[in-house]
DNA sequence: GAGTGGTCTAGACCACCAC
DNA sequence: TGGTGGTCTAGACCACTCA
């Protein structure tokens, strides 16, 4: 947690901390008094207790938080404080700033968010809506390999789901994802096939689970005969593998997806800076 | 550009450009009541200047800008906006601050920065730098489908250089590089072999050329022959194609790139928010 | 100690949105 | 019209670097 110990580690009364506007807040002095180890700026603080409310469901995605200057009386900061904690998770995708109607927590829900951490782009033409071909949804035991990089142990009871993403008819991708059983009880082929919009938002509707960063590791690699079959291609032909790793709030990994995807008339695109 | 007509074109001295400090500055009503078409706040307008100042190299890649407080003065406008341009370029790498020290134009020229567009990491062990090893340099005329790309003519000089990057005596990367013949006349196989350190510190400091960002679209492809041979891998092996093309200020295209990355101990890493 | 960036506050006003 | 985020200013003080 970025919050020095012994410090606004409560949210505090409308009335403000301290009797004269200027020489210097007794709350600065304080914050920085306290910070012996490892300093945190105020505004870090806020960012973790606004971090805080968003993991433990305080205001849930899509919905507005408090307004800046809400939360810095609650805080017992100035408004520029907490602008500035919110500039961050604003940066960082995990809330939305809207002039005029508010802070909203982002989501996955949004038809136009669809696919928000999926980077394939065709050739040619514009980015056609992808469709989906459930293949397979069922209860299995962690394998070791799997259980390591989910924070679970062998034998653990994970989810394993197949799909097909369809482009102009065409498969294009082949997606094995392993979530933890533990977390999404209620997720069965079922719920998967009637529902419409991103997967991301069923797991944030259904489950109160948010997805809000993720790691690929991406090789190349041959078509097996199975997977050959599924993707229309031929035996050993080249595929790009997409490793994915996604976490929720506190960095807890809740989703490891192995995507195989048919470069022929697709890439997968990167931005530099 | 982003500098709304007709308002802080030119530098300002240092005085004072209104008479008391309150109530509003005549600088924001002039700036509001320009906007007609595409409103720019002033922050985005001072961010506009110190991007000319780089591009027309007035400090240089490694070099120190002057501080907020001389810009600030420079440009009549508080230290507060001056601060909030250089946040942004600083975000987007463009500048390194360095607190106690100064505000540096970002480079590629130190060690630390090596690679720092190369996004291959080893399966195992630390990230042990690569050694390179040139095959090729010579100059060319443009083939339509790179000209295109580097908005230059078909026909127009290029280099092409070939090289390869070896991790632990074992080749792994086959990059192909293209660039605009005029823009780096003195560049030959011996200024190659010479140098020692990153390729853009070398495109930096010999010819004043600084990479700011730099797209990449990636496939899986199989192995030719040729490319097996330089890459130590059967024919027909699943190689990563990695196409990069970069560009410096201006969003000038200046570079064009295709490495083919052995991804059997090694991948690309990416991370998604 | 002087100079740099970093934090925090307070207050004014603007742009946008909904009622 | 009131509320929201967005911009800008002014001034204080802190953290860091270097001579």
């Amino acid at each position: 947690m970025d919050v020095n110990p012994g410090f606004v580690l409560e949210c505090r009364p409308m009335s403000p901390p301290f009797p004269s506007p200027h020489p210097v807040t007794p709350l600065n002095e304080l914050a920085r008094a306290e910070a012996t180890p490892a300093f945190s700026p105020l505004y870090r603080q806020i960012k973790g207790l606004i971090l805080a409310g968003l993991q433990a469901g305080e205001w849930k995605a899509g919905e507005t938080i408090p307004s800046e200057m809400e939360l810095a009386g609650r805080f017992g900061v100035s408004q520029g404080t907490v602008r500035k904690a919110v500039d961050e998770l604003a940066a960082e995708n995990l809330l939305v700033r809207r002039q005029g109607k508010g802070t909203f927590v982002a989501t996955h829900a949004e038809q136009q968010q669809q696919f928000r951490f999926l980077r394939l782009t065709p050739d040619a033409g514009a980015s056609a809506t992808l469709g989906r071909q459930l293949l397979d949804c069922r209860r299995q035991r962690a394998p070791a390999w799997i259980a390591r990089q989910m924070n679970l142990r062998a034998g653990d009871p994970v989810i394993e789901i197949r799909r097909l993403l369809h482009s102009g008819g065409e498969p294009v991708v082949l997606d094995d994802i392993w979530l933890p059983g533990a977390m999404f009880k209620g997720l069965t082929a079922e719920r998967l096939r009637e529902h419409r919009g991103p997967f991301y938002g069923l797991l944030e509707t259904e489950f109160g689970v948010h997805m809000i960063r993720a790691q690929e590791k991406i090789r190349a690699v041959a078509a097996d005969v199975e997977v050959a079959g599924l993707l229309q291609v031929s035996p050993g032909s080249p595929l790009l593998s997409v490793e994915r790793l996604s976490f929720t709030y506190g960095d807890k990994p809740v989703e490891l997806r192995r995507g195989l995807y048919n470069t022929t008339h697709h890439f997968y695109r990167n931005d530099l800076q």
